[in-house]
DNA sequence: CGGTTTGTTGCAAACGTTTGAAACAATACT
DNA sequence: AGTATTGTTTCAAACGTTTGCAACAAACCG
């Protein structure tokens, strides 16, 4: 039922020529003669030819394509990122092959395998949160291919990076916040084996430490989801009502706070100041709309993309590079007390 | 600087066998010596041996791959549909390469050609907003490479295709505003070269027409975006103050929409109702909630992979499967008055 | 006229894998 | 002993493309 695409084959049989004369005649190569050039071209234009893809993949040991492993698709910052993945991947005469490890260890090493054993070109990733273990990514160094982290980077393994600065991000938004007359604020934190955890919470601590505020043992709070934060929210404030201020690892765990928050009918910003980190395009979807850290999610895939170019691109394997964003503090209503 | 996978040859070089005795060891083919079979699967499993599928896709013609292509990943239904499709694609043993047309019709007919000559086998397409022209399908189509689409569909071409049923969905978000006492409705629509533009158009019509509301020069506006909304609200209602319920295309619109009416001092519900149509995430996470018609996209996209597998898994030529999956209407508070 | 150059084309190998057929040795049967 | 059978392995072709080298004819030079 199938049928196949035209190939170089198909136009030499009809052409009573032999496949390496159909190659160079449409390369133009100097050895063809200009007749030859000429039907073969023809013909090939009206045929549609279009050259496979595979088989110059398997000839050429690459296949033009990158690897993009993400936890999920469907969070806005992934899928900004690809797009700015996407965008500069293209420009270059590649594309990209997408792959979600859905938060999970073991479907990351699949998605390791499979696209190792497709001739991938060079890897872009961002772990996912339960992974522990490297093995997969030091197969793929030792193989030689390039791998990207952005984001969620794995320090074990010697590969280029791009990050933002999220300690700063982190410090900047805390202190906004204090600078807004928080004096009980509350950190809903990320998982620590993931640097950005470390690094926002590093941040947070930062700037109340700075600004000589007591650190309780509820301060640091572990939650990263809308939904846990929905749940969180009402046991915290009952146990703790003096809470005034809460800065989140991530937009979406603000959302959900903001969610409950109304719903305990507390304001926001005056009974509590709220600050999220991404800059997620529901950020100004919210009322208020809510004060957050620009992850620059679109630049961070543009600039993952370039260092993946550059690293496919040199022959001689210079130092990872590790490139560091800065972030940018978006103030909007949900932080700002008169 | 490039290392390689292990390939078949490698084994067979080191255990100075020939390739294919390694090959048919690695599948258990009973002709082969069981001393030689071990050892070729101890070597194999030691050096971390994986199929190359590129020289595989070569030979077999075909990849495992599904070809996606969508408008823009960053969009909530889409990426929720290609988490649909992941799904059901992987447990088949099926990988999927995403490429993105950012609504342009160029860029559409681009990813079609870079994906035919990947040896793709088989399409689930998405049509940009500014496709008219249908011969980069139609070329599909004759190659004979299957083509799934959803949501917005390609009448011209002999495809199946899984759409939910806009109009009802359209009639009942409509129905649901008029009941909720909406004299002066309005509906933003998308446009109308796709079929979700024109039919969810069709179901707000009729439903005004079975009421017998008067249907204005203004009650359809053309406006399908987050943008265009916050644009059009203050001149429209500057001209039509007698507005009172607003049904859009889809849910950004509406967001978009509840801003700017926000900035108006308009109330929502009590001034003027709102529904939208997707059931994003974004729509519950507005204030009041966003009423809206959930457009079922992670079944969407399991359902656009099980009907490809299915074709691509049959002998016979089939007729074309349009599968309509219901939609739902979700009432939250911008729409319901006391 | 013998030899070189030039222009044009085809052959064959390569990429990694599968698979029908051929090859070969060892064993079993008549 | 001669033939058939069995067990095991290798060869060769195929998928579509590129490319160094060989092949061949025609034209040129001395």
């Amino acid at each position: 039922m199938k049928g196949h695409q035209v190939t170089i084959k198909d136009i030499a049989r009809i052409l009573h020529i032999s496949p390496s004369t159909v190659s160079r005649a449409l390369k133009d190569h100097p050895d063809i003669n200009p007749q030859t050039k000429n039907n073969v071209q023809e013909l090939a234009k009206k045929m549609n030819y279009k050259p496979n893809k595979v088989a110059l993949s398997l000839l050429q040991q690459e296949s033009k394509i990158i690897g993009v492993i993400i936890p999920e698709i469907i969070h806005h910052f992934f899928s900004t990122v690809i797009s700015g993945i996407e965008k500069v991947a293209n420009d270059a005469g590649y594309h990209i092959i997408i792959c979600q490890s859905n938060e999970s260890y073991l479907k990351e090493v699949e998605n390791v395998q499979a696209l190792l054993s497709s001739n991938i070109d060079g890897f872009i990733i961002s772990m996912a949160k339960t992974t522990t273990r490297f093995e997969h990514f030091k197969n793929i160094e030792e193989i030689g291919v390039p791998i990207v982290f952005f984001d969620r980077a794995c320090e074990e393994v010697k590969a280029d990076k791009v990050i933002v600065d999220d300690y700063n991000g982190a410090y900047s938004a805390t202190m906004h916040l204090i600078e807004n007359k928080c004096r009980n604020l509350v950190h809903f934190a990320g998982p620590q084996n993931l640097t950005i955890g470390v690094e926002r919470k590093r941040g947070f601590l930062s700037a109340l430490k700075e600004k000589n505020h007591i650190i309780h043992d509820y301060t640091i709070q572990y939650c990263d989801t809308f939904e846990h934060a929905q749940n969180l929210i009402p046991e915290l404030l009952l146990m703790h009502p003096e809470i005034d201020g809460i800065f989140t690892v991530n937009d979406a765990t603000a959302v959900g706070a903001m969610i409950a928050l109304k719903r305990l009918n507390k304001q926001i910003p005056s009974d509590i100041a709220l600050a999220g980190f991404t800059n997620s395009f529901i950020s100004y979807m919210t009322d208020p709309e809510l004060t957050t850290v620009d992850q620059k999610a679109y630049e961070m895939g543009q600039n993952a993309a370039q260092l993946l170019l550059k690293r496919m691109q040199s022959y001689d394997d210079f130092d990872p590079v590790t490139t560091v964003l800065n972030t940018e503090l978006i103030i909007r209503k949900s932080s700002v007390r008169k």
